[in-house]
DNA sequence: ATGCTTGTCGGACAGGCCTC
DNA sequence: GAGGCCTGTCCGACAAGCAT
């Protein structure tokens, strides 16, 4: 365990709390040139945090330039990875190096406590600006570009359900949907509206089959790139008779042979 | 109070690479 | 081939903040 590493990953600029703690984690084991080479396995243990968790984590560290791979492996299979973490050794190297201290002790002195830190100035953790949960708080990058007028026209009021209902949606298939969007708590934008048609229409499916595969499935949204984690013929029972055109009997056939089908098990 | 939006986290699964 | 490790995708549960 490194001191140094401890106490620079106590300070690093991370984003989050789940970074910190695999950073932590990670200062912990790393020995005296600051690598370290924990398993994903190993850091999940360690923090109690899901595997995934963890190797997303790692990844946007590595992203963040906190650590990096070095490229060599060691662990029985050969296969874990050697992690560098970068910048360690910066705070000794920006102070005591004589004259630079001074101009951070200064800095210190008036400003957070005697975090001696960097030269990075902002500590992007004490600022809200980046907290990415804060989600609206930080409109980032992207201006606000959409014709969306927020100042002046007030917009009108958008329905999901009713433009389902322009067109063709059964009703019962947009109630049904409704309740599930509900549920799972999904937004009604006009967007989503868009978003969704676009896969429609990227499915070639008509608009009820794909209703009552969302409801059926318990979809809140819909992508058509789904459709191939799913047996289609359940949906389109006898070639599809346009349920357009006739939504009710045929379009309810594939619910109701799932309910059966459920009901035998 | 309720609903919406956004982000975090994790389960399940598939696939690739490597060592034994 | 078996087993370990890593990466990526899809999906859902949940929580916090915000708007109505």
């Amino acid at each position: 365990m490194s001191v140094d590493a401890t106490r620079w990953a106590w300070r690093a600029p991370v984003k989050n709390a789940t970074q910190r703690l695999i950073l932590l984690s990670l200062a912990d084991r790393a020995g005296e040139h600051h690598t370290c080479y924990p398993s994903n396995k190993r850091l999940a243990e360690d923090t109690m945090l899901n595997l995934k968790t963890v190797q997303k984590s790692v990844c946007e560290l590595i992203e963040l330039g906190l650590i990096a791979d070095t490229g060599e492996r060691k662990g029985n299979t050969n296969q874990i990875r050697v992690l560098q973490l970068i910048g360690v050794d910066s705070r000794e190297c920006n102070e005591p190096k004589n004259g630079a201290v001074k101009q951070a002790q200064k800095r210190n002195s008036t400003e957070i406590g005697n975090d001696t830190k960097n030269g990075i100035g902002n500590e992007p953790k004490f600022g809200v600006g980046n907290e990415p949960k804060n989600g609206l708080g930080n409109l980032p990058i992207e201006p606000i570009n959409e014709s969306i007028n927020i100042n002046t026209a007030k917009p009108a009021k958008f329905s999901f359900a009713n433009e389902l209902k322009k067109l063709g949606a059964d009703n019962q298939m947009i109630n049904d949907w409704m309740l599930v969007r509900k549920n799972k708590k999904a937004s009604n934008s006009e967007t989503s509206f868009k978003n969704f048609m676009t896969q429609v229409e990227k499915s070639k499916l008509p608009l009820n089959t794909i209703l009552e595969i969302c409801i059926v499935r318990d979809w809140k949204g819909f992508n058509a790139s789904w459709l191939s984690n799913i047996n289609l013929s359940e949906f389109q029972p006898a070639q599809s008779p346009l349920p357009h055109e006739n939504p009710t009997q045929p379009v309810f056939k594939g619910v109701v042979k799932k309910f059966k089908g459920m009901s035998d098990v």
